[in-house]
DNA sequence: TACTGTGAAATCTTTCACAGCA
DNA sequence: TGCTGTGAAAGATTTCACAGTA
């Protein structure tokens, strides 16, 4: 029984709907492995997760589970396929092909079950007219907007060189997209009409090699005062 | 003037470190560019940061800033390259010659000032020996403890396929590699040994969607009541 | 004067622990 | 009985606001 109002969807937190997300996926492990049922602390314990934060995770949308049971696999999965809106197809565009855009335009996420790549998209003359890998000819991205409005572009994949991510955002937006997967690094400006999420891969390595140089102190600490 | 110590090294939150990275970043930009100094309000203005967070992140290290001036951009960053340990060579090994990890190898920072990628293995022996675009050749997997003795690895980047993750996250361990950029999208147990960041571009894909269908919504909701 | 460095307050997130239901 | 759903507590992070200093 719940007391206040559920919170409303723009409450949800980013951490939360990531969750969900991984949620999905270990429910589709499960799935293809036959298990019907599963309670929060099974689910923890298979897939390194906590129990309590799964089950609040869920409450926020609904009452899922069945108390003294647990949660139905199958039922559970759907309710996760509606709520994060994969319910129907996603239509990606990858602007910037160069070496990782070429690689994101060939990924298997985005190719499959649910996800599509519609576009590969440049600037640079001597690529267009290409043909990736995978079979997607490479677009002037100044077609962007026609693109968008004819075959429809839910996200755009931002791979393009750090000069030019500022720019290509706003065309984006100009092309009337609202969302941005970004692998520019760069700090970008972003166009309030534009829900941006950042994949950057040298931050990351950074703030690794921080804790790894940190692990390695240790490491000589202990040794040092155990000789 | 400072009361209590300052915390540890291993009390610095994931996020701060992210953030010194970024910053780093935009120090660098700022030094091409020639400025000299900076205060943080500028620094939150120009790359949409937050003035205060700044400051306080940087605090945790030492005192880097002037008062009523501000920062010396050349000076705090060579900080934040000590800080965060990129004062000497990175060297990274992919794991996985597929489409991601052949770009990976390839990536442009991955490859250049203070990192470096010094091997690409594989367990397929049709791809073991083919030499990747860059021009590195891939290696057997089971070689990885070898190369990781005599060349020093200090980032394994996992990129095989969902079914095998464990298994190579689990050699890496035994290879003594401590730390892991981990694109492999599962759910991982990871060794006690070994530090860990994922990086899940399906997951992020779908908490983008959950967002754009909620941004999708609200505009229905406006445009409805507004007729 | 114009800024930093930093306690304290506000906010957000996780975890605990248990009432209540199947 | 064994689980969920959830208030309340604990913990983490951000932001405010200002004392102190170059």
């Amino acid at each position: 029984m719940r007391k206040g109002p559920r919170p409303r969807g723009s409450d949800i937190s980013e951490l939360t709907t990531r969750r969900l997300a991984v949620y999905l996926r270990c429910l589709g492990v499960l799935e293809v492995a036959g298990v019907e049922t599963i309670s929060s602390k099974e689910m923890a314990e298979q897939f390194h997760l906590n129990s309590a934060q799964f089950r609040k995770d869920l409450a926020y949308f609904g009452e899922f589970g069945v108390r003294g049971v647990g949660y139905r696999v199958a039922e559970l999965k759907r309710h996760l396929v509606q709520i994060l809106g994969l319910d129907r197809e996603v239509r990606l565009s990858i602007i910037g092909a160069g070496n990782l855009g070429m690689a994101l335009a060939g990924y298997s996420g985005f190719n499959r079950e649910g996800f599509r790549v519609v576009g590969l998209f440049d600037i640079d003359h001597g690529k267009i007219g290409t043909t990736s890998r995978v079979g997607i000819e490479v677009q002037d991205v100044r077609r962007l907007r026609e693109v968008a409005m004819r075959e429809g572009i839910d996200i755009a994949v931002l791979a393009v060189p750090a000069a030019s991510g500022q720019e290509v955002l706003d065309q984006v937006a100009a092309a009337g997209i609202q969302a941005v997967l970004n692998f520019v690094p760069v700090r970008l400006k972003v166009p309030p009409s534009i829900k941006l999420k950042t994949v950057d891969l040298k931050v990351q390595v950074e703030a690794l090699v921080y804790h790894l140089n940190l692990a390695r102190e240790e490491q000589r600490a202990a040794a040092g005062s155990s000789s």
